[in-house]
Order: C-alpha cells, then sequence, then structure tokens
RNA sequence: GCGGGAGUAGCUCAGCUGGUAGAGCGAUAGCCUUCCAAGCUAUAGGUCGCGCGUUCGAACCGCGUCUCCCGCUCCA
C-alpha cells in the first residue's frame, strides 16, 4: 500500500465517489433536509449538466446518425391495461419469504420450484401445478401451507422456520381522479419501453417508417424495489434511454448482434477503458425475450449492468394487439407481407451511465515532491460531456485584465457552457475546475493585451500552450463538441 | 426487509470517568499576488440525526426511531 513513493493515480472508492458527487455539486440526496428519501437523488448544478449532455449524446447517436429511428416521448401514465398486457401486473410481484434462522430472503415460488424439480416429474408437475393454482389466486398463505407441507428447508440454515408469505409489487400506483371512490388505479411506468410499443404505429405511419426502424425515448420510469442501494445505481425514480428496432421476423437474430456491437462500441467512444466493459449472457431469458445480454461497467462494487440488449420477438405487439384488439401489424411491401414486426432493444440506464461516467473520470494523484507533495483529485471528464466546457480567468484583476477576460467570456458564452471568476488566485481557481472536471481553463495575462493572446491550460496534463484569442472558439468548439464521440462510431 | 458499521460546522475530525461546543480545510467580503488550493484581515455557519427517559445538569448514559455505508436479494 505504500504507493506515496511514485506517482499514483487511483480511482475512487464509491464512497469517495458520492462524497465528491454531493461536496460538488452532482449529486444530492433527495429532500437531505427531512433526513432524505430511500433510493431517491436530485441532481445538482455541475450533475443536470453533465447528465443532460449525456442524454444529449445518446439522443443525437440514435436520432441524428440513424435515419431510420425517430423519437417520442411518452406520458408516464398509461392505461392501466398496458400493464396487464405487458406481464407486469401479473409476473411484476413476487412472493417473497424470509427464513428466520438464517435470515435469507427467497422468492417462494423458486423455492418450490426448486424443491419441485427434486421430486420425481409427476409429482414435481402435480407440485408446480398446484403452485400456479395459489399464485393465479393470489393465496399467499396456501403458498406458505404448500412449503410447510413439503417440508422445504432453507438452504442455508437448513430449517423450516419461516415468516408469512408477502407479496412485492415492484410497481407504484396511484388513482386517477380526485374522488377516491370513483378512481381507477392507474401505474406508474416501471419502464418506457411500453409507450413506444402502444404508439408504434403512430409512429411508424405518420412519420412514414419502414421496418427496420427504430423508436428512442428518454423518460423517466419508477419501481418499488425492495432493496434499492448503491447510491444512484438502482434507484426508485431513474431514468432510461430506449431504443426499440423493429425488424422483420426472422432477422431478429442479425439486428441483435448489430445492436450488441454498436452499443459495446458508443461505450468505448465515450472514453470507457475496454477493459472496464463487458457482456454479460442472460441465462434465464425474460417472458418476453429470445436473447439478452447486459453491457456492464466495472464499479468500484463491481461489474454491473448499465446497459440491455433484448431480443424482445414480437411479444409485446401481440399482446398489445390482443388486449386492445387492434391489429398492430405492418405491411411489408417489398415482400407482399403483413406481419406484427419482432423487436430489437438496447435500454440504457441514463443515471447508471452518469454514475459510470463520474466514476471512470474520478481521479486522485499525488503531485509534487516531499514536503510539497499534495493529493490532485480531479474530474477526467470526456470534454464533450463536461459540465462546463471552460473557465476564463484574468491572471489578476486590475490593469484591464477582467475586461479583456469579460469580453472573451460574453462571447464563448453564445456557444457553450463556460465560466468566469476572477476571486483568489488563480492556482485555487484552476483547482476548484479540475473538481468539476472543466476541460479548459483560459487564462488572460498582460501579454493578452498586447498581442491578443491566451493561455490555454489542459485539465489531465495541466500543461499550457499560448494562442491567439481569434483562434480560441473554434478550437474550444472543436474540443468540446459531440463530433469527437459521435465521429468515432 | 435481515445482519454489521456510522451519524458533532459545507468537508475531515477533536471534545477526558456527564458540567450546555472547538480546530484545520472550505465558503463569503476585502487587501496582497501575472500562473497551479500561498499570505493577511474580517464575517457567516452547529437546538451535537431525531424523540423519550435517567440526572441538579446529557454531544457523552439507557430505550426507541430515522438516514447513510457494507453484505444478502433483485434489476435499467
Amino acid at each position: 500500500m505504500n504507493a506515496t513513493q511514485e506517482k499514483a493515480t487511483t480511482e475512487g472508492s464509491l464512497k469517495q465517489v458520492i462524497a465528491h458527487a454531493k461536496e460538488y455539486g452532482f449529486v444530492f440526496p433527495s429532500s437531505e433536509i427531512y433526513d432524505g428519501l430511500s433510493a431517491v437523488y436530485d441532481y445538482g448544478p455541475f450533475g443536470v449538466e453533465l447528465k443532460n449532455n449525456l442524454k444529449a449524446l445518446w439522443w443525437k447517436t440514435m436520432t441524428q446518425l440513424n435515419d431510420n429511428i425517430v423519437g417520442i416521448d411518452a406520458s408516464i401514465f398509461m392505461h392501466p391495461t398496458t400493464w396487464k398486457a405487458s406481464g407486469h401486473v401479473d409476473g411484476f410481484s413476487d412472493p417473497m419469504i424470509d427464513n428466520k434462522d438464517s435470515k435469507k430472503r427467497y422468492r417462494a415460488d423458486v423455492l418450490i420450484e426448486e424443491h419441485a424439480a427434486k421430486l420425481t416429474p409427476e409429482a414435481g408437475l402435480a407440485l408446480e401445478k398446484e403452485l400456479a393454482r395459489l399464485l393465479e389466486a393470489d393465496d399467499l398463505s396456501g403458498v406458505l401451507a404448500l412449503i410447510v407441507r413439503e417440508n422445504i428447508k432453507c438452504p442455508v440454515s437448513g430449517t423450516a422456520n419461516w415468516t408469512d408469505v408477502r407479496q412485492f409489487n415492484l410497481m407504484f400506483s396511484t388513482q386517477v381522479g380526485s374522488v377516491a371512490e370513483d378512481s381507477s388505479t392507474i401505474y406508474l411506468r416501471p419502464e418506457t419501453a411500453q409507450g413506444i410499443f402502444v404508439n408504434f404505429l403512430n409512429v411508424q405511419k405518420s412519420a412514414r417508417m419502414k421496418v427496420p426502424f427504430g423508436i428512442a425515448q428518454i423518460g423517466k420510469a419508477f419501481r418499488n424495489e425492495i432493496v434499492a442501494r448503491q447510491f444512484i445505481f438502482r434507484m426508485r425514480e431513474f431514468e432510461q434511454m430506449e431504443m426499440q428496432f423493429f425488424v422483420r421476423p426472422g432477422e431478429e437474430m442479425t439486428w441483435y448482434q448489430h445492436w450488441k456491437a454498436t452499443r459495446l462500441n458508443w461505450h468505448k467512444a465515450l472514453g470507457i477503458p475496454e477493459n472496464k466493459l463487458r457482456f454479460h449472457d442472460h441465462e434465464k431469458l425474460a417472458h418476453y425475450a429470445n436473447a439478452a445480454v447486459d453491457i456492464e461497467f466495472e464499479f468500484p462494487f463491481g461489474f454491473k449492468e448499465i446497459e440491455g440488449i433484448h431480443s424482445r420477438t414480437d411479444f409485446d405487439l401481440k399482446s398489445h394487439q390482443e388486449y386492445s384488439g387492434k391489429k398492430q401489424q405492418y405491411f411489408d411491401s417489398e415482400i407482399n407481407q403483413n406481419y406484427v414486426p419482432y423487436v430489437v432493444e438496447t435500454s440504457v440506464g441514463a443515471d447508471r451511465l452518469f454514475l459510470m461516467t463520474l466514476c471512470n473520470a474520478y481521479t486522485e494523484e499525488l503531485v509534487g515532491e516531499g514536503e510539497q507533495q499534495k493529493l490532485r483529485t480531479y474530474l477526467k471528464l470526456n470534454p464533450a460531456v463536461a459540465p462546463i466546457k471552460a473557465a476564463i480567468f484574468p491572471v489578476t484583476k486590475k490593469d484591464g485584465l477582467p475586461e479583456k477576460a469579460r469580453l472573451i467570456f460574453d462571447d464563448l458564452r453564445l456557444d457553450m457552457k463556460v465560466i468566469y471568476e476572477e476571486k483568489d488566485n488563480i492556482g485555487k481557481r484552476y483547482a476548484r475546475q479540475d473538481l468539476i472536471g472543466t476541460p479548459f481553463c483560459i487564462a488572460v495575462d498582460y501579454q493578452s493585451l498586447e498581442d491578443d493572446t491566451v493561455t490555454i491550460r489542459y485539465r489531465d496534463s495541466t500543461l499550457q500552450e499560448r494562442i491567439a484569442i481569434k483562434d480560441l472558439k473554434a478550437k474550444l468548439m472543436a474540443e468540446t463538441s459531440f463530433n469527437t464521440i459521435l465521429s468515432k462510431l
């Protein structure tokens, strides 16, 4: 651990990243003055800039670089039947049971299914049927009775000392209408995808889209997680960036592979090192999917999913067709056929993308020698997504330097987010910008008054070079443009 | 939800076996200083997470509660 001698560059632990995020205005706990609200967070002044940039980058990648992808913005509230059709009403609530000795929590249905697998095929099948009947009837005490009757034990403690079976519904519900009695229950969407599916024909017709084509959407979704933790990694209110890609039946695997590669590449282009990213194939597939893979990032707490790519088959559109009684078909004039398209989904957690970006950017470096040695903390953010693109400093606040700097600032602000500061010595000002990841600092000095040049100081190297003021904006625009990322795709 | 750990100024922490709060950094204002958290002056900021109890007296002891962190479980 004695790495103090060499120039050690380290990434932060999750704790450090959280502390940094709060201290420097990226992420605050929600309603903090009331002790916060579990698993809910607010984005601060620099956090919202960073997040907006990430969202804009994704949006442009999808809708600007692909002429067959268009966007929508659907509501959070949807007709309740939507969630019956999607399977969330039935499938999104889990019967849970705790073992009082081992303190472990299990899904009661999984426990019984695993037990059934050990029985003879006939007995196992009979048990599963019984379970299905009980679940269908929402008979939770019946499920417990079944566990007791079968003498199912906890794999850890080996005892059958169980709590009651309790239902955890992951969807938030609320009422429409001001009078409680007359109102009907509706849900806050647990995923944004259904807003796309129910608008499939609206979009296809109005934008005259031809299969294969995609619909992109960024929006909030809500899940009443039993356990929500790890900062903004798992929140009860979160933001998804989803693109549903509609393809001819039978061609879904080709597109699945295509989007898998394309999306991984996007994260790399953003500047995430290759060795911190990996694919993780799903062995157990969701009810709607015939193939699924996660793109995982190595967070301080391990490799975790940031994006999912799913081949959702025609499950959703078919289901909506059934429940709504409205045909969800597409006429493919190339092959002269009507069909319900298959869907390949790419779904990024915007907050996870944000957290990945922040974790990856957080850097601590020992600089200086001996007594002078100190820790330099900065955010190595990609300039294209950095909250502040440049800071403009007069080297002192007299002799007309502030006025000169102001002119540059007023010109730059028309094109990008910049900061002007003249308080404190310039080293302190550099350090403050490092902490929020500002990639460039522009210093106006006495030479600037004579020959209209300034120095530009680079965040990561702390090196400076002199540049003519007339060339400054073009350089900054080029260095901070989305183009620097998009051109790599 | 369960188990473990932790809550004192914006941050990092100090505060003895109970005697009603302090430091450094940071922030703000000013001075000084043309280049990497320098120096000087001043100011602001805390019902010690919250509640109840014990006590003449609680940051400190007891009980309860809330929040955060780590693990179990689940997912975008």
